[in-house]
DNA sequence: CTGCTAGCATA
DNA sequence: GTATGCTAGCAGA
């Protein structure tokens, strides 16, 4: 297909069109936004094999000799549209248009004949134009489209237009005039005239033939206009067989120039497509080119006077980047395979230690080299930098080694900088010092053939290693200046994430005491269950299936027993999620075995069989890995297990809760912020209505319910409370009135009638929360309290679902993103307070709202009163912050 | 053996 | 309708 657009005829419209666009120097810029802006729908709707834009070309054309007066009376280019032009097609060619402008030759009749040789090809031509004349060029090859007012015109609808077909629209045209040219038609003549006429006696030549029959004051003007009538024919036909020094193959597409139109649209201010270029621009750029060559000075340390020449060098160093290989990526069972050291960018040394394969070198004693660097890695004076270092940690814990001078952490300044990008050492490396790195997993491979770094020979591991320590040190001196250069950053990186980093790695330590034998006991018992439920689904199916299996189930549901399939998954398989079983268990017997299996199933394949086997041979208890860098909204994830999805709505699940213990003599004390992201939103809204209910300490919900029901809090009912609960919920979620009718089961307009109520009694949230997408959308980024930066990328993506999808989080990040800052602070208020009085208490969990301490019994009255006042006072906001402290022999009781 | 989907546990 | 991590099943290597 040939697209064709009519870019004088755009270029007019748009520009009287459009409001008076400046940008900042003055410059008219209207114009060029819209044509630009169709240009993109165009580019949007149609997959074009060829296409151009085409404009009047300056010089004057074969019309002007044939009638002087052409075009005459048109008033001079006003500045402010010629002002657009260059700059206008600058941006056409960055696009990727061709564009056509041929001096002498009017873009109708460059139009007329590009359609008329593609039509000679076989190619189909679609023309855009919002000028009526080229109806005339209308054929089963040729289309018009007006990209304002996405109007299609083929032969049919061209004769429903006009009244005629494209064959007679210059007869038409002819008797009518096109005042825009200045081509007079007869006078008194207009559409409805010229149509008739034509109707009656069927072409141009035609009326002119039967002119003296027509009376009537338009039958005098007609024959006045004879003469001319043959003249205004020719000027109004497009021509169709111009020379044209370019063929219908030279219009192919060319790729846009991302660059170039980053600059133009800078220059012109048009800052959403500004944006959009930039990213495209950033995605096609090759990317840079990543060295390799900073291998060179790297040392291995097989020597003692070697090895005592790099301990000068780390004594002596205002900081020394460092890092650790190892057996073991569990962190709890590492053991060091070797050491390696960075002071200045460049050089490097690594220390094997305990490599172990056939013909292996001889390295330093372990335990000797060990125990001359122990003084260093414990000194506080000696500051040390690494990339996650908590795992460094432990590792040397593993060894009796207590790291100390721990100063600066690469992967927790990429974190606080840029939450939402990779902070893996080899992404640092190459994307902020363009350096290519070796990977782990091409020094000692992957999945089942990966060996261990003791294997691997010194002469690689030591590249490696070394390469390791001098990167982190190259990417610490980019990082470190840019936090310096944010106030807020810097203090979120050094006051928050270094300190939690140190607590983490000490509640990872502590771990935490499970109840084996009462998992074990649950597992006997839900497997009993399970097998129960098994049978019976067959039963009811009339025959063996996989209950796990959602493809199976879906076999039987709902080809076997022909059930209405209620919800597809994304991927457009029928869905057997719970929100359907439990629908259809209303009116069916299997889907509720299923539900039950399901839930019985996940219980015990996640838990009760997991949790025991994540047991710690050495310290008999479990232990976590508090991620501190993967969730972008500042949150901790925790894995190996996961110990913040300990299930607590249903009995059987509180009961896999109740295995986690306290030793004997300890209890459990848990500690959680109540409706913290509420009480965030609060104060980030500054509603003086929502405040007012918090400094009251009234049930929120209730609060909430009474406003938008219009009744009194003692008034409200327990659906008005639970409504009022999933809409409070929902804000948080940056939810929409459809979500909330699916929640509640509700028309999409009684829930919009809710929220709008709600947004009514509280118009600071509602004026939050379109503050909060305005500024994401102009920042690309929205803020906690604390200053932490949650970057939204897509907040301003051309796909309207991921538009939105980004506009929930922008919503969302700053409460989900300010709690967890909160109770970062909360971790080192309580942190601290149990240093400083030298208590037997240990943080050992927290679960984003919940901190979860095991405790001396003795200890249990300081605890329990200091608690909600240290989590309290965390920081001052608007709202007091309420905590609930729970104490039991295990957590299910202190929950 | 690896990567994907569906489903589900938590805040 | 936000943020995670983990499981089983399954398809393609």
């Amino acid at each position: 297909m040939l697209l064709l657009v009519d870019g004088s005829s755009y270029l007019y419209r748009a520009f009287h069109a459009l409001p008076d666009l400046r940008n900042k120097a003055g410059q008219p810029t209207g114009a060029i936004y819209g044509v630009i802006n169709m240009l993109r729908r165009l580019d949007a709707d149609h997959k074009a094999d060829y296409r151009a834009v085409i404009f009047d070309a300056k010089g004057k054309t074969f019309r002007d000799d044939w009638y002087p007066e052409y075009k005459a009376h048109r008033p001079a280019m006003p500045d402010d549209l010629a002002a657009q032009i260059a700059p206008l097609h600058e941006c056409i060619r960055a696009l990727g248009w061709p564009l056509v402008m041929i001096d002498g030759v009017e873009a109708d009749d460059v139009i007329g004949t590009l359609a008329k040789r593609a039509a000679a090809q076989g190619v189909e031509t679609l023309v855009s134009t919002g000028d009526k004349d080229l109806a005339q060029l209308v054929n089963p090859q040729v289309r018009l489209v007006n990209t304002m007012s996405n109007e299609y015109l083929d032969e049919a609808a061209v004769l429903a237009k006009f009244g005629v077909e494209p064959g007679r629209i210059v007869d038409y045209l002819a008797l009518t005039g096109d005042a825009v040219d200045n081509v007079p038609g007869v006078e008194k003549v207009g559409p409805k005239t010229a149509v008739k006429w034509l109707t009656q006696y069927g072409t141009l030549d035609g009326v002119v033939a039967h002119a003296a029959e027509i009376g009537g004051v338009v039958g005098e003007n007609l024959r006045k206009h004879l003469e001319f009538l043959p003249l205004g024919r020719r000027l109004v036909t497009v021509a169709c067989e111009v020379d044209l020094p370019l063929a219908v193959k030279d219009l192919a597409p060319q790729p846009p120039d991302h660059a170039q139109l980053a600059a133009l649209f800078a220059k012109l201010e048009f800052k959403q497509w500004l944006r959009d270029a930039e990213a495209k621009a950033a995605a096609a750029a090759p990317p840079p080119e990543l060295t390799d060559g900073h291998r060179g000075s790297y040392e291995t340390l097989l020597t003692w006077s070697q090895f005592e020449h790099w301990r000068a060098k780390i004594e002596a160093a205002p900081h020394t980047a460092f890092d650790t290989e190892t057996t073991d990526l569990d962190q709890m069972k590492a053991r060091i395979v070797g050491l390696s050291f960075a002071v200045t960018p460049g050089e490097a040394a690594y220390l094997p230690l305990a490599h172990r394969y056939a013909g292996v070198p001889d390295q330093l004693p372990f335990e000797e080299a060990m125990a001359k660097l122990k003084p260093w890695l414990e000194s506080p004076q000696h500051l040390k930098l690494g990339q996650h270092l908590k795992y460094d940690r432990h590792v040397l814990a593993n060894h009796g080694i207590e790291l100390r001078g721990l100063h600066d952490d690469t992967l927790l300044e990429s974190y606080v900088l840029e939450s939402d990008k990779s902070h893996e050492l080899g992404s640092l490396a190459a994307r902020h010092c363009s350096l290519a790195t070796i990977s782990y997993d091409d020094v000692t491979g992957k999945g089942a053939s990966r060996i261990s770094f003791a294997e691997v020979p010194l002469e690689r591991a030591g590249e490696y290693a070394a390469e390791d320590a001098d990167v982190t040190l190259r990417v610490h001196e980019i990082l470190a200046p840019q936090l310096a250069a944010e106030e807020k950053l810097e203090s979120l990186y050094r006051d928050i994430e270094l300190p939690v980093s140190e607590i983490l790695y000490r509640m990872e330590r502590n771990g935490v005491l499970v109840d084996v034998f009462a998992l074990a006991q649950q597992s006997e018992e839900l497997g009993r269950k399970l097998l129960a439920l098994e049978a019976e689904a067959h039963e009811l199916a009339g025959g063996p299936f996989n209950l796990a299996s959602p493809k199976q189930l879906c076999e039987i549901l709902f080809e076997r027993q022909g059930l209405p399939v209620l919800k597809r998954t994304p991927s457009k398989a029928p869905s057997t999620d719970e929100e359907v079983l439990q629908q259809l268990a209303l009116d069916y017997p299997l889907p509720k075995k299923i539900l039950e299996h399901r839930g019985f199933a996940k219980l015990k394949n996640t838990y009760t069989d997991k949790l025991p086997r994540m047991v710690n041979a050495a310290t008999g208890r479990v232990h976590t890995c508090f991620s501190q860098a993967v969730a972008v909204t500042g949150r901790l994830a925790s894995s190996e297990p996961n110990l913040q999805n300990i299930p607590v709505r249903t009995a059987e699940g509180r009961r896999i809760r109740s295995a986690f213990i306290a030793p004997p003599g300890h209890v459990l004390v848990s500690a959680d912020y109540s409706q913290v992201e509420l009480r965030i939103m609060a104060h980030l809204s500054n509603d003086a209505r929502l405040l007012d209910a918090f400094a009251r300490g009234e049930d929120v919900h209730r609060a909430t319910a009474a406003e938008i029901f219009g009744v009194t809090p003692l008034e409200v009912g327990p659906d008005q409370r639970r409504a009022a609960k999933v809409i409070n919920f929902g804000l948080i979620y940056g939810m929409s009135a459809f979500g909330l009718a699916r929640e509640l089961g509700l028309e999409r307009g009684a829930a919009q009638s809710y929220m709008d109520r709600y947004f009514a009694r509280y118009p600071g949230v509602a004026r939050y929360m379109d503050e909060t997408r305005r500024k994401a959308r102009e920042a690309g980024y929205v803020e906690t309290v604390f200053g932490r930066r949650l970057w939204l990328p897509e907040i301003r993506s051309g796909n309207i679902g991921r538009r939105q999808g980004a506009e929930r989080a922008a919503i969302n990040a700053p409460m989900q993103g300010t709690a967890a800052d909160l109770i970062k602070l909360a971790m080192i208020a309580v942190q601290g307070w149990l240093d400083e009085r030298r208590m037997g208490s240990k943080l050992i969990l927290q679960v984003h709202d919940e901190l979860v301490l095991e405790v001396p019994q003795t200890e249990l009255p300081e605890v329990r009163e200091a608690l909600p006042k240290l989590m309290g006072g965390a920081a001052k906001l608007a709202v007091p912050l309420l905590v609930d402290v729970g104490v039991g022999a295990n957590w299910d009781e202190a929950h």
